[in-house]
DNA sequence: CGGGAAGTTGAAGAGCGTCAAAAGTAGTGG
DNA sequence: CCACTACTTTTGACGCTCTTCAACTTCCCG
């Protein structure tokens, strides 16, 4: 049944052991030939700067389904997403799952204010990351402010999108939350140079039903609907054109037929 | 029927009319006998830093039902909310509600990345608010990063908070819903030093149900149903008794009966 | 191909929303 | 102080959306 691989992080007892999974192919000044630095937050650094980020990196990989660190864990590491894609979610003892985010590669993940993870973070996709460690970033941060200044601008962006999905989970149904959904994950593609409409949907129904508050069942039903109301078109199960964007964005918004 | 004060700011057209009132009260160093300041990010501040933090604010008044701004107002303004009880929120077209969040003393509102902002916020209470004109306020945070790091602390406090309301959003029943929410107030109501237990419930039932995404009704019929129970007892409307925390934890935690 | 996971579809039921009305509460003015 | 009004809260009846459970189909990878 539990064919996830073993997570990257155990921080399952006292120890904190660190399995890392150095990739071979990662070159010597890891932040040089980096694709996606313009749309990260390291952008905010010059060349000087970038070097002594560079210095404290570990290019790491995962496995689809490979957790990188578990709600509870101590929060030692800090992560970019390089390429790939990834969820985090909170658990309720009786296993009702909440994911409060997709991650694509210029995201990052793990900065906690605890001493712990306030959420688990697991691989959807082959999922590449640049890991710190936490104490190295936070001097980092001291030393860099115009980082520092970033880091607080995406908290905010991120803030704003966090309230913009309670208004989904609380007020939406489920024909809304659909399109939202769709219309968002297709923004964010194109704002970040991934391929837009038809938008890549790496994740599984379960995990859409988990983010937006719903069985998989009832998103089934509900892509179903849309595609039949010829208001988007599945070009495989990952894979969707939002074949109306005006009508999409009149139901999200709950003006919607 | 509108008998809501009018708005401290109207941003309504493309003016920016201020009409800022005054408090008489206000003292001319109006952060020298702040109370909350040891719970607010202005405890960052050496005294010397607090006197030009204060040389920039404007302490100001809400008189219940009146609002501080709205989503998609320009974000001009920022504030630290010093006495009272406030409400944050987002509207969709069609009027459906949800409040991202319930603002007390020592809590700040109005940080914006974009140039507008992304909820709009009013009093419930007669409440007390610092205001700071944003481009001064972030010139501050130049001049002090320990200012800045505090606020990238609250920052992620915030955003792990709402990360927990998406899971209660998402995920919890209405019984559930009703004890994390009580739950939550009473420990922030002790954690700033409010009295807690019995709790102030400062908004109405309808301001609850567009918080916990559910009806008024249904705010109601839970909190009869929680009082049968002997769970909890409404000593009168806006202040609660948790009668038994161990059991509303683990109805919160959805190990409730 | 073949087996297992992921996705779809159907039927039935639960939980919560909606509508309606009664009860409680607060503010106002005689 | 009490009556009048308006709003908030509570309670009841009913219906709808979404969940649950189950069976079936499709997809994917060895």
């Amino acid at each position: 049944m539990d064919r996830a691989p073993r997570p990257l992080i155990d921080n399952g007892g006292s120890s904190t052991l660190l399995r890392a999974i150095s990739r071979p192919e990662a070159p010597c000044v890891p932040c040089g030939p980096c694709q996606v630095r313009p749309l990260a937050i390291c952008s905010a650094l010059t060349s000087e700067e970038l070097s002594s980020l560079a210095n404290i990196v570990s290019p790491t990989g995962l496995a689809p389904r490979q957790p990188l660190f578990d709600e509870r864990g101590a929060a030692t590491l800090f992560f970019f997403v390089t390429a790939g894609a990834m969820k985090i979610y909170k658990l309720l003892p009786d296993g009702r799952r909440q994911i409060t985010g997709f991650l694509f590669a210029s995201d990052f993940l793990g900065l906690a204010q605890t001493s712990t993870y306030a959420y688990s973070a697991e691989a959807i996709t082959r999922t590449d990351v640049c890991r710190f460690r936490r104490k190295e970033f936070e001097d980092l941060l001291d030393r860099f402010p115009r980082l520092e200044k970033k880091l607080l601008g995406v908290a905010n962006d991120e803030l704003a999108a966090a309230q913009e999905q309670m208004l989904l989970l609380g007020r939406k149904s489920a024909r809304e939350r659909i399109a939202s959904f769709l219309l968002a994950l297709n923004e964010k593609a194109a704002r970040c140079g991934r391929s837009s409409n038809p938008v890549w949907i790496p994740m599984n129904r379960s995990d859409i039903g988990d983010y937006l508050g719903l069985s998989t069942e009832t998103v089934s039903r509900t892509f179903t609907e849309l595609k039949l109301a010829r208001i988007l078109a599945l070009e495989s199960n990952s894979k969707i054109r939002l074949l109306d964007l005006d009508v999409i964005e009149s139901i999200a918004d709950g003006n919607g037929a």
